[in-house]
DNA sequence: GTCGAGCGGAACGACCGGTTCCGGTTCCGT
DNA sequence: ACGGAACCGGAACCGGTCGTTCCGCTCGAC
């Protein structure tokens, strides 16, 4: 840690924070947790040591990213219910999660991380889900969901989503995008058209491919 | 192995050898090919020496099983596609799955395994894959599932129903049929009724506690 | 030029999980 | 009942991964 006396920080220590920071923001937002140390280092441009010189552990590095994510998501919650009574709130929080998540793999980890510095669990969610229970509510009141699914099922729905595409290679984010479209719209006839094209047998033989990669450790690798 | 020479086995042996199969196949439907080999001995009551005395490695042992899997998965779909036309062979096959899935946690690795002995990739499933593409047409003709969606998008959304209750405690398979139920009718109002109960907040309080326990590696544990 | 803040990255240590090895035990034929 | 081959258990080994520490060298500021 820089000591608290005297002298103002080299300049390059000082670039250099800011881009470990940055670093660490970006690597996260491609792995989530699973990200490693080395990674955030290489990325900043910068050795594991120097890394270490600003962060005292992974963890806390970690959770101050992961709360300001939080953050992010419930603002868009905020923005939503704040729009026009009628318009589709809820419907157009989906969208934007799912956009969120095309962007940024974090999101298991925001919906269930701790805060280590409360005792609290789960805090940096709570405003989260109270936000998407609200939104769960006014979405039913105006008829736009059916009343017989629970704001659970609705997160449900949404770590599912986030979870297509782990182990992918899929940086667009075509597997977020469009599997909330097609939970959105359902899979049976008469629903709205869907945005985007179908999945091609090419983009999901890629995610498997990806997938036998990462689940590394028996049976079936050529 | 046992050499190819006269006598029989030892009748010890014989019974541990079965023994040993039917652990692997409880362990693997549990865990996935993320089992590991001691929980295949424990569970066999046998240790670790003697499960290697029956197998030359994890990877056969496992491959083997998935192997069946697959063909009891597309055994079903053949099945369903037997059915008298009219029938919603689509949907019953669905519902088969995420039958078959509450019940046995190697789906995806049943989809992305690679036969070992075979150079062509993923040959086990290919089968299965081949039946899931005409079962789509058949559901398409029958206008019992939109046209724009394709094979890989239904595969997808298998997929995510195999991950919801990944790193879950959920052995009783509440999530994956929960969850495919939503996919079939849709959230939107006007579905047929859905089966089974919302998810509660418990429910998923649970799974978010057993996510953070099995994403170790950062941010946030008490 | 000098000197200490800063730097890089090899090395450490803790953990994990598949596989091996071998002294001891158990079954079986005699 | 006895001898020995077949069989057993599980400690130890090994290769791998990852977070973190340590230390000799570098390079910016004065």
């Amino acid at each position: 840690m820089t000591p608290a006396t005297g002298r103002a920080p080299r300049r390059d220590a000082q670039r250099n924070r800011e881009r470990i920071l940055a670093a660490a923001r970006e690597v996260v937002a491609e792995h989530g947790v699973a990200a490693k140390m080395e990674q955030v280092a290489a990325r900043a441009g910068v050795g594991i040591g120097t890394l270490y010189r600003f962060v005292p552990t992974k963890q806390a590095l970690f959770a101050g990213i992961l709360r300001e994510e939080a953050d992010r998501l419930a603002d868009e919650a905020e923005h939503a219910l704040a729009m026009d009574p009628g318009a589709p709130a809820f419907r157009t929080w989906m969208l934007a999660a799912s956009e969120w998540q095309a962007a940024n793999r974090a999101f298991i980890d925001v919906l269930s991380a701790r805060d280590p510095d409360e005792p609290a669990p789960r805090l940096l969610s709570q405003r989260l889900r109270g936000l998407l229970r609200d939104l769960v509510l006014r979405a039913k009141a105006d008829g736009d969901l059916r009343p017989d699914v629970s704001a659970a099922d609705v997160l449900m729905v949404l770590l599912a989503t986030a979870r297509v595409s782990e182990g992918t290679v899929d940086t667009a984010g075509v597997y977020p995008r469009r599997f909330l479209a097609l939970q959105l719209d359902g899979l049976r006839p008469g629903g709205d058209t869907l945005p985007g094209r179908p999945l091609t047998e090419r983009q999901l033989e890629l995610t498997l491919d990806a997938l036998a990669h990462s689940r590394r450790g028996a049976a079936g690798d050529a």
